[in-house]
Formats: C-alpha cells, sequence, structure tokens
DNA sequence: CGGTGACTTCGACATGAGTCGAGGTTGACA
DNA sequence: TGTCAACCTCGACTCATGTCGAAGTCACCG
C-alpha cells in the first residue's frame, strides 16, 4: 500500500537528474514491481486505454488463459500499488487508471536531451 | 536479456493510448521489474545522475548495506534488462544509463491531458 | 427466500528472487 | 612471478510471488 503521503513525497525529479533517497525509493520500486508481470502490464494498459476510461473485470478476464482468481490477485496488485482504482456497480466491478502515479512514474524515468552547452 | 529486436517492437505507444500486445508485454515488463526494487532504483538513479555519465561499482557499493555480492547481482539484473551499460577499465568497473529504454518507457507511461473537447 | 453469476479471499503449493560466503578472474604493481 | 584489490560467479538458503481450487460475499432475479 502507498500512501499519498509518500507518494507526494517520491514526488518528481527525474532519475537521471538526482538519486532518488532511499525511503522514496521504496515507494516507487513498488509501483515499478506491480508494473513488473507482463499480465499485470496488460491488464494495466487494457484499464488506461479503456473506451470510457473504465473497464469492467468480465472484460478483462477473458483475454487471458489464466484463472479469474489470478486475475483478481492482479488486479489487487495494481491498486494496492496506487496504480488503478476499483469500484462495484451493480454484480460487476470496474476499474479505472489513476492518472498521477503513472505521470510521475514517467516524469521519473524521463530523460533529459544532451546539454546544449 | 531484451534483445534489440524486443526493444524496438515493444516500442512506443503510452499505455492509455492502447492495449500493450502480449509479446512486447513481456519485454517491457522484465524492464520495469528491473526497476522494481528499492536497491535497484537507487543504483539506477545513481548511476544516471552520475556527473560524468558514469559511475565505478567502488562508488556505488559504500552507499548500501548490503555486501557487495548483492550489490554486483542487482548491477546484473539491470544490465541485463538493457537499462546499463558496464565496462572495465583498468582495475575498476564503470556503469552508465542507457537512455533509450529510459525513455521508451516513459514514454509508455505517459498520460495526455483529458481530451479538450 | 433460494438460486445464480461476478468477483474476492483463503489456503496450499511450486517456482522465483534477494541475500550471503566462498572461491574465481582480471588487472596493477613490485 | 607473486601478491593484492576490485569485481564477478557459484552454490545454498530463505522468503516472496504467481498460480490454482474451494469457499466466501455481494447483488440481482425468480
Amino acid at each position: 500500500m502507498v500512501s499519498p503521503a509518500e507518494a507526494s513525497a517520491a514526488c518528481c525529479a527525474p532519475l537521471a537528474q538526482q538519486p532518488i533517497p532511499a525511503p522514496a525509493a521504496g515507494a516507487l520500486a513498488q509501483a515499478f514491481k506491480a508494473l513488473g508481470d507482463p499480465i499485470r502490464l496488460q491488464l494495466m494498459s487494457m484499464i488506461a486505454s479503456a473506451p470510457d476510461g473504465e473497464i469492467c473485470v468480465c472484460d478483462l478476464t477473458p483475454a487471458f488463459t489464466i484463472s479469474g482468481t489470478t486475475i483478481s490477485h492482479h488486479l489487487k496488485v495494481l491498486r494496492e500499488a496506487g496504480l488503478i482504482d476499483g469500484e462495484r456497480r451493480a454484480s460487476w466491478v470496474y476499474y479505472r487508471a489513476r492518472p498521477e502515479l503513472m505521470r510521475q512514474l514517467s516524469a521519473l524515468l524521463a530523460v533529459g536531451e544532451p546539454v546544449p552547452a
């Protein structure tokens, strides 16, 4: 679980600009680790690119050969990393991406062009 | 190990724009997994932000409490993920970041602003 | 109220990953 | 040639993680 405090403490300076302090590294590494599995990466992309901004678990599950139980586990990992949010509506559960953290990770990996003198 | 072919096949469309195909997901997940450890994330940031663009292992090791063996292991993981490159010069080994993959990962995580009608 | 469908949680198992100490390799230097 | 320092590889251990089936919860619908 990543607390908002940890997440913002970890904030924005690009990796290539200054070393990450140890506490921030822990919080950020959790997010990267969550993306460090092919199935979770696909889940994440399916959720983030969903036309309505959200997608039903019942639309995710059939795209994989693994069991629904395992899908559910992976969604939990993404949820606990702060990358997605789930909401139950009627019988179904819908997930949507949380862009803040994605933006933060993207910024972290940003590489400046070679310094132009 | 990520081959150049895999890496470029995985290329550039942001996560939030279209779902990642399964083969690309495998290659990219490996890179994220490599960053998904606090120590490796700190190593990566120390290497990427090194003033001379490179840094000696002997300057990395004392920043941590774990053994040199383990540092070496983590560097290998980053190397095999295609995130860094190592080179032996005289008695020392120097590492430098490989910006291409970093840029690719950053682009993948990029989130567009909400579509302005 | 009971049944059914859509998840999630629980418990168990096999595999993977982080860690270390011991020992190998490479290069400098006397 | 021998020695020493820096780093890597190997083998072993422990703990974390991906996976599944079974059972639980929640909500709709007869």
